[in-house]
DNA sequence: GAAATCATCCGAAGCGCTTTGGGAGCGAGA
DNA sequence: TCTCGCTCCCAAAGCGCTTCGGATGATTTC
């Protein structure tokens, strides 16, 4: 069933169907009435791929998700996340399109994804601190939201961000006013941004206690359970373990308290254990009483904003960047509590 | 840059271009050579919706991921999966395309899919036991693939799923075998088909050993871990406790396991735990020493296979509906153990 | 009562590509 | 010399839609 059968059927010309379908002033009410009946009997949609090709919007948004080869797994944020924006694009009538690539020739990718011209706008994913797609991606001519920043970059551009040095920083205070003293970073992968402004965090809070960072207390990796695990056990094993530890992810954090345990020791008593909580739907660390302390930011919120934004730069490309700043709540769990006396 | 571009460009007609640019053999090969690096030079690459509305294919697959209302979440499922069908994506040269939808009007979702023309295939997830999308997609000439089955059901139609009935049916005879008799099920959704056959292998090996399922022993909810930490606690708070607890998904196995800790006793001595484990790349159950002993099958391997298939019926859609039942391994850890003697 | 306005509708071009149905040019066989 | 068969290329139609530029009556306006 296309516009032109439906035309025939209706003893109608196609551009009068198409314009009471687009809801354009010049046809009767009457007519249009008509027209919307016989399509909704008929079960009529219009072609999508014809209608971009003469619109020139492909009313679909493009998300880019890398898979290095470095570290091939799915970022459990991405299903959350995309699971806010698809609930934006379905109010607006978009389609979502995956693209996951290896990060080899990125720029092709990027190129390819432009010209093939079936997406309006670009989503991107995972910012490096030195992410080359931004700077490339503002040479295109082609809307884009990061989700996330790239430190070192100067150009601008549009992103979404949670506060991560922010959350880090007080999350470490916290740490700190309850006596601790050997805090342990367990952190995700440093050349990715968001882990970078966490460690960051970290560090400014040590450092406005005097305290200087010690590199063994410090990892940093992706964040798996068996990550969590491997990390809390090492570090508890030193000659001076640690009596707090602020953990990147939840799932990391799971790993984090099975070594406590195995090691004969009570988080929140012998060990402190703060995590940032992404809010997954399926890993939720409790409403009412939190299992872990936690700083929590909603990633699938995050989701639906910059969906938001990225809707609203390809409605009006030449604004300037716009960007959004979310803050992370500081959660009070059952896993923190003073530091334990010397012995 | 288009084709009509690049064809005045290189002083030739479209035809040729595109021919040349298509592998079609009546191109001499110094014009294939000179068209091709002009073509990479000039950044060209054919305008994706141009292409589809000529050739009639979209290059595209459609997953419909349902977010119901009853249960709004984002099954950490789908990433794995979505993860590995794009490696196969990928190699063919498709495209995804992902579309959340709730549950109202599912029909008329996909019907509309189908019109707009900008999928060559559709990969439904999450079926339920009766599930009336398969009727439905049936009637379109749309190819597909279930991942999953839908029990009720006899229409045939492809899928790929794993043997559920199987696996539990052998988690729980193996528990059997180490003295338990008192087993929990700590289950997801039941009117979702995978749990429904868990759920019966469960009991096909209760019933193999003359033994009745006990309701107070089985739970059946969306699969998360505060889920699995309440559904443990509340069943070894019971007068008779399990012993064992068989468990559907390692996100709620992980709640089961804080229950049990909680109440300070032993997992693997106290209770034993079997969980189902996808093999999440994030959330793994350990490689050389799992944690709970486990059914475990790659859920990012049944994407690639299930993205596979799906290619092969578009190729071909009047082959016969194909289907692939996968095996779970079942993995000793360190979950499991006699069962302790009566006190 | 003629001209201007308005409400409705239609024809045809064009979006960027593929593909059908030829058509030169050229060496080879009769 | 003529025809046949290749090789290599081209013009134009068509995919399903939107949209520009009219066309046709009916209705006002002066």
């Amino acid at each position: 069933m296309n516009l032109k059968m439906l035309a025939a059927h209706l003893g109608l010309s196609q551009t009068t169907v198409s314009r009471a379908l687009n809801g354009y002033p010049e046809v009767s009410e009457g007519t249009r009435r008509r027209v919307i009946e016989a399509a909704q009997l008929l079960n009529y949609a219009p072609n999508a791929r014809a209608k971009g090709l003469a619109t020139g919007r492909a009313m679909a948004i493009g998300h880019v998700i890398p898979i290095s080869t470095q570290h091939e797994m799915m970022n459990p944020v991405f299903g959350d996340f995309i699971a806010g924006a698809s609930e934006t694009y379905l109010k607006a009538g978009y389609d979502m399109t995956l693209t996951v690539t290896g990060d080899e020739d990125e720029a092709q990718n990027y190129r390819r994804l432009q010209s093939k011209g079936n997406v309006d706008g670009i989503i991107v994913h995972g910012p490096k601190m030195a992410d080359g797609r931004i700077a490339f991606l503002n040479g295109l001519r082609m809307p884009f939201v990061v989700h996330g920043r790239a430190s070192k970059l100067d150009a601008p551009y549009s992103w979404i961000d949670m506060n991560n040095t922010d959350a880090f920083r007080r999350a470490t205070s916290f740490l700190l006013d309850l006596g601790h003293r050997r805090i342990a970073l367990v952190n995700g992968l440093e050349f990715m941004d968001f882990a970078f402004r966490r460690r960051h965090g970290y560090e400014l809070a040590l450092a406005e206690r005097g305290l200087a960072p010690e590199p063994e207390l410090m990892q940093s990796e992706e964040m798996t359970e068996p990550y969590g695990y491997r990390a809390a056990g090492r570090m508890l094993a030193l000659a001076e373990p640690p009596t707090a530890i602020l953990c990147s992810s939840l799932i990391s954090a799971i790993g984090v308290r099975r070594a406590i345990h195995e090691a004969g020791l009570a988080m929140g008593r012998d060990v402190s254990v703060i995590t940032h909580d992404d809010d997954f739907s399926y890993l939720s660390n409790g409403r009412d009483l939190p299992i872990f302390t936690a700083t929590r930011s909603s990633v699938r919120e995050a989701g639906r904003l910059a969906a938001e934004m990225l809707l609203r730069r390809i409605a009006d490309p030449d604004q300037p960047p716009e960007s959004r700043l979310l803050e992370a709540q500081l959660i009070i769990g059952g896993s923190t509590g003073p530091a334990p006396r010397k012995p």
